[in-house]
DNA sequence: TTTTGTGTTGACTATTTTTGTCAAATTTAC
DNA sequence: GTAAATTTGACAAAAATAGTCAACACAAAA
């Protein structure tokens, strides 16, 4: 399973960029883009978007991937993390449903 | 729904013990755990486990609440949130057959 | 009406975590 | 070997979290 920022290193590669020029257009130190797409800091939405935007790729994915990474970041070493989860969702599908 | 903190409450007060009490025994100020039981505080998996002693209760279905709330916290905003639950629960069933 | 018991509030400090910046070091490609 | 690209680590700044304390509010009892 590959992370969410080693797809968006693929993807800034596909799209003919170096750390330096994504980095520089996405208005962020390259150090910091280098670490995040190592996964040695963490990624922010709209970071996401924006090089989701750069790179001409949909960012419906890579939000999802990024989204359950931090789920499961939180929930990995729990023994009753699946069932966490099972409570979660029924409790957002209610929300949804009834609106709040 | 009521909340950990809410539970929390209830199985304080129908073990008979003040707030003061409570927060003495386990050790925290009295402040943080008045904060804690009406959501104005996060509480922590180890305060949890510690009051669930205290008030004879088993921690289970307080740890998933718990759990399940901070999930809620940050998907619920979210328009993939339900997708991105899918994912992590796949994930994390796939981690637990593969031992890691 | 004063005292006592209980819970709440807010101000303040301390600690920890996160974030940003930079330059040097390392790796890669030519 | 040189230049371009990436990685690393040290450091500072800022933000989030946690802990401490005293004062406050309220109700019930004396």
């Amino acid at each position: 399973m590959s992370t969410t920022g080693q797809k968006l290193r693929e993807l800034r590669e596909k799209a003919g960029l170096t750390l330096r020029k994504a980095a520089m257009q996405a208005d962020i130190d390259v150090a910091i883009l280098s670490k995040m797409e190592r996964g040695e800091r963490k990624l922010t939405k709209e970071l996401i978007l924006k090089l989701a935007k750069m790179y001409n790729e949909n960012p419906e994915k890579l939000i999802i991937d990024f989204l359950s990474e931090k789920v499961i970041y939180e929930l990995k070493d729990e023994e009753f993390g699946l069932k966490a989860l099972k409570v979660a969702e029924k409790q957002i599908k209610y929300m949804r449903t009834n609106n709040k």
